[in-house]
DNA sequence: TAGGCCATCTGGTCCT
DNA sequence: AGGACCAGATGGCCTA
């Protein structure tokens, strides 16, 4: 939308405003109660207290300044929530689900439900990645190293952003085999481009083609799409049973 | 037309 | 005192 100029958005939603004869806008309700005694306060006040040096107290405000405040406030609001529904974009942009002016903007809550699930997810390929690297090093010290190790720093990176490393190629080749089901996966989960998705379709359970970015075509039989969990033990969501995943909520 | 989503205004509360 | 944050209220837009 536009602007925290100041002046009357682009969507004149706002209740009981009127528009003074400069052009300026209050709501309706609030400015005639507040008014009404702030004026003859004000007035009051300037008859008691002309031109004086100090700053006015909100009860010496005249009409005009108490205009200009709320004025003031309202657009730090806009301004505030502009900012809000930036990050808010930010945050679809590296969301694994399509984007383009055919596709309807995900709506926040399913954003929000969306990065949770997407992180959870996140957190489980990694801790099976650990997992499967420990398998293949073996013994002890393991933690130290895979820790270091590029392909397990890179997947607490958001996967949109990385090629999968070598290593995990050569992991899907270990653990790989089965036919990639994500040509076969149904299409009744997958939401209208002009309908946005349910809570249901947001809980991962089936990867939606057409909808993915880019995907990834690695040397075993899976297709890998950044972002997307893939059929393998590797890339499979897991169950959430790490005490720090049930730590995350979205609870306030 | 109902319901979902959104932008905006507004007043209250907390913090600096 | 001023600003940030929050939640409630309200009305517009869009879709099923």
């Amino acid at each position: 939308m536009d602007s925290d100029t100041g002046s009357i958005g682009s969507r004149s939603s706002s209740p009981d405003l009127v528009v003074d004869d400069a052009g300026s806008f209050f709501s309706n309700k609030m400015f005639q109660t507040y008014c009404k005694d702030r004026e003859e306060a004000a007035q009051a006040m300037t008859e008691r207290c002309p031109g004086g040096g100090k700053a006015k107290t909100r009860s010496e405000l005249n009409k005009d300044e108490v205009q200009e405040l709320r004025l003031k406030v309202n657009s730090r609001e806009r301004k505030r929530m502009h900012d809000l529904n930036q990050a808010m974009d930010g945050l679809r942009e590296v969301m694994p689900y399509a984007q383009g002016p055919s596709v309807r903007k995900l709506s926040k809550i399913s954003t929000l439900l969306l990065a949770r699930n997407y992180i959870l997810m996140l957190s489980s390929s990694l801790e099976e990645m650990k997992k499967l690297v420990g398998d293949v090093y073996g013994g002890a010290g393991i933690q130290s190293r895979t820790a270091a190790h590029p392909a397990v720093t890179a997947a607490a990176v958001p996967a949109a952003h990385l090629p999968l490393h070598p290593l995990a190629q050569s992991l899907h080749s270990l653990v790989g085999g089965a036919p990639s089901a994500l040509s076969a996966a149904p299409t009744a989960a997958i939401p209208s481009p002009r309908s946005p998705p349910t809570t249901s379709f947001l809980g991962f359970h089936s990867p939606v083609p057409g909808l993915l970015k880019e995907p990834l075509h690695l040397t075993s039989s899976y297709r890998h799409f950044p972002g997307m969990p893939c059929p393998c033990s590797l890339c499979q969501p897991l169950p959430t049973t790490t005490s720090t995943l049930h730590n995350l909520s979205m609870t306030k």
